[in-house]
DNA sequence: CGACGGGACGC
DNA sequence: CGACGGGACGC
């Protein structure tokens, strides 16, 4: 499945996943990977070496495959000395092969995300949704300077890279969290938007699911924060227009919530975020198990994560109460015909809610798989025409996910065509050559290669 | 035939 | 000071 070596593209995928050491020239590869391996999965590690001599230059690159995992790696190993005698290591996140420059990459780029959030949130509540990842020095929302009215945009510091780069990969991909541009720096040049001149390049990167328990595999991880927090507090994502009292009357089929409340922008208009308290743990953990990925409206999938809710998880004692809780729920809500563990007096009433888009055809799909980081470059895109109209975005995700690399569904707004973008060109094709002229729930699908995006010569705009 | 989105500023 | 290899083939 992942093979050791690809034609290099000139790019870092994922961005600023790969390592730059300076060592001594006595520190060899087999050094450098056994002391790199714990911090995540290691797809590449090159000594530069003389190409007459053979000896190092005591320069070397570690790829990793997600950028938080090689942030994590640098902010452990910068300064240590792997060999007893040879000087410490120096460890920096590498330019960009295509960057030309041979600067260091400095914190300062690396610790501040730009997202994307409700009208109505504060710098409070960004606070309160990213701190979950790491320490964060300050948070900013931009405001229209003379109105006060949030632009619905907003800056989060952290402390550390990795805990910035965690926050990237794993918050609500509805947030569409980005490193943010340093203030002073002109635009980068960054690279045009997809290279279809190459193969693949395979990065088997375990992203974020659209699949609720999907998650498999993980690797260990120099900390341990991130989503596997476990609180009474629910923030509920929703794409299409809901109201607070739709999701109110969802969620209070499970007993014990004690607050709901719709985030709502300048208009009144729901922004698609509900917090959600329970006053007990197992509530919550059931209600997020159940209705994470529940179909709400139909064809819409709503998203439930725990949100910290101030409450100390650090300490030992209650992390292991409240995993004690959550594992207690889980064994129910999971063997419901379940056998010892089940206790009478603590099952709740199940809403009956189908679980996954129901998909009606006669193709024969493969199972659903992860999608791919949406922060893959699409090395190959998909042009879909749809008759008579088009399906629900979660229906397409379900269905197109299911050969790999997925990036992202993007549907024309008000015309009957769509794009998906594969990180991976073999998928692509597979899932042109399945759906290609065939039927989902009652829609014919034309699905051919897309054209390249039209060339704006040399904008900047960067395509996140 | 049926074609292209979203998002930039305070310590 | 300390920056870029290896090998590539299926549709």
């Amino acid at each position: 499945m992942e093979d050791a070596f690809r034609p290099s593209t000139d790019l870092d995928d994922p961005p600023n996943s790969r390592l730059f050491l300076v060592t001594s020239k006595s520190i060899t590869e087999d050094v450098i990977r056994e002391n790199f391996t714990m911090f995540g999965e290691i797809q590449d590690v090159w000594v530069v070496k003389d190409k007459q001599t053979k000896e190092s230059k005591g320069v070397s690159f570690v790829k990793f495959a997600k950028s938080s995992e090689a942030c994590a790696a640098m902010e452990e190993m910068h300064g240590k000395c792997l060999v007893e005698g040879t000087k410490p290591i120096k460890v920096f996140i590498a330019q960009a092969r295509s960057s030309g420059s041979h600067k260091d990459v400095e914190d300062e780029e690396l610790t501040r995300i730009f997202v994307m959030i409700p009208k109505t949130f504060t710098e409070e509540d960004l606070k309160e949704t990213f701190k979950v990842y790491g320490d964060i020095e300050y948070c900013i929302v931009v405001k229209n300077k003379s109105t006060g009215e949030s632009k619905g945009l907003g800056y989060v510091r952290f402390h550390k890279p990795s805990h910035a780069a965690t926050a990237i990969e794993k918050c609500d991909k509805t947030f569409r969290a980005i490193l943010a541009e340093p203030r002073n720096k002109t635009p980068a040049p960054e690279n045009d938007y997809f290279n279809n001149a190459r193969p693949d390049h395979t990065m088997n990167d375990p992203g974020i699911s659209a699949y609720p328990f999907a998650d498999a595999g993980n690797y260990p991880r120099a900390d341990m924060r991130g989503s596997d927090i476990i609180t009474r507090c629910l923030m509920v994502s929703s794409r299409a227009s809901v109201t607070q009292e739709q999701i109110y009357s969802l969620f209070d089929l499970i007993p014990g919530m004690d607050y709901c409340e719709m985030q709502q922008d300048s208009y009144g208009f729901s922004t698609g975020h509900t917090m959600i308290r329970y006053n007990n743990l197992g509530s919550a953990v059931y209600a997020k198990n159940k209705l994470d990925g529940f179909e709400y409206p139909p064809g819409n999938r709503l998203v439930v994560t725990h949100i910290d809710d101030g409450e100390d998880r650090r300490s030992p004692v209650g992390r292991m109460a409240m995993q004690l809780v959550a594992a207690q729920m889980m064994s129910i809500v999971c063997n419901p015909a379940g056998p010892q563990l089940r206790k009478t007096s603590t099952v709740y009433p199940s809403p009956a809610v189908p679980q996954c888009p129901r998909i009606q055809t006669d193709v024969a799909l493969p199972p659903p798989q992860k999608l791919a980081p949406s922060d893959s470059r699409a090395k190959e895109r998909l042009f879909v025409v749809f008759k008579p109209s088009p399906l629900p975005m979660d229906v397409l995700e379900d269905v197109f996910c299911r050969f790999g690399s997925l990036i992202e569904v993007f549907l024309v707004p008000g015309r009957n065509v769509g794009y998906m973008k594969y990180a991976e060109r073999k998928s692509a094709e597979d899932a042109m050559a399945t759906l290609h002229g065939q039927m989902i729930n009652g829609v014919k699908m034309k699905v051919m290669l897309a054209d390249p995006p039209k060339e704006e010569s040399h904008k900047r705009q960067r395509t996140y």
